[in-house]
DNA sequence: AAAGCTCCTTACCGATCGGTAAGTTTACCG
DNA sequence: CGGTAAACTTACCGATCGGTAAGGAGCTTT
């Protein structure tokens, strides 16, 4: 149900996503919605503590292993491949969609996942850059690519996980020798 | 007037933005706008080729005058960085939002300016990698993180597309070195 | 002055939105 | 069986959406 209503928002945006539209393709009524989840707000609130509590414990626990800066960039990419792979692949896009509401709940909720991966690869990235702005300016161009990828990604689904991360590996090795 | 629209589009998205809205803040009455574009979804056409065209022509100028691969990738960026300076640097995002309705003129229009500034990074990395896999993945990649650079750079007025270009340079010159 | 023409607004249309009230079905307990 | 409480649906609410009809203002022409 919560997965149902991932989808939907993924496809339209917050705006564009509505509650019939949930309602009908999980197969259960309006009221039933409204019943579960008291309103569109909370519905997305709902998606998105479940979206991101899983990609953030999977980026979390992927880089846990990892030491080098080179280590944990590439090991928060395999994270998010692997909880996109199992999961589904444009999930992702409840966290970073850029068409919420203004001052809600919502919207504060978003940055707050955000923020939480943004730590993650900018304090892979001081372990590379001395410039504190050099570094914000570094972790939010991976973090796009990384967003940027799984969008490429959805439409690619005879790809796997493990092949992407190998890809990935291969394409950044000539830079990485250089660490 | 298109200014204005084309802002709108990228507070809200296109299901989130509203003609009310889109005419209050251009100070003339709805008709008025019906009779300059025909159609919301004419309005938003207007809006993606008055940026798109604008701003592939800003790129394909900057990149002309490159001819390595790296070059070309950084003129890619220091064109869409001129542009979005002289210009707006939200406005990218009425090309790349990713809410716009399914099998619309709107949806085909977007995909063809991401087209063809797809083809100009895609051609600067096809110099650098062999597998057409991995020239499509950093391609993307490296798209994803111009926009996300841009969407940082929206925040950050104090920093000018000279001083962000300049930091670009330095953050990739340890591995441009290997070029 | 009256007619005509251009420009622009008020006021409205049906559809759809988020959200709910009230009633109907189902199932279980005696 | 009868009664009751939960589970669920139909049908609706006001608001707002994209889009338009109808009718002023202001200016020129005759």
């Amino acid at each position: 149900m919560l997965e149902v209503a991932t989808e939907v928002f993924c496809e339209r945006g917050y705006a564009g996503a509505s509650m019939n539209e949930i309602a009908a393709r999980c197969e259960i009524s309006k009221p039933m919605l409204y019943l579960y989840f008291e309103s569109k707000e909370k519905l997305y609130l709902a998606c998105l503590t479940f979206v991101g509590d899983g990609l953030i414990a999977a980026i979390e626990k992927s880089v846990a292993g990892a030491h080098s800066p080179t280590e944990q960039v590439l090991a928060t990419a395999a994270g998010l491949f692997s909880f996109a792979e199992q999961r589904d692949r444009a999930w992702w896009g409840v966290i970073y969609a850029e068409t919420m509401p203004a001052d809600t709940a919502v919207a504060e909720a978003t940055i707050g996942y955000r923020d939480r991966i943004y730590a993650v690869v900018a304090r892979a990235m001081s372990g590379v850059l001395d410039d504190p702005l050099d570094v914000e300016l570094a972790a939010h161009a991976l973090i796009g690519a990384g967003e940027s990828l799984l969008r490429w990604w959805v439409d690619r689904p005879e790809v796997t996980a493990a092949e992407l991360q190998q890809r990935l590996v291969g394409i950044l090795a000539p830079f990485l020798g250089r660490l």
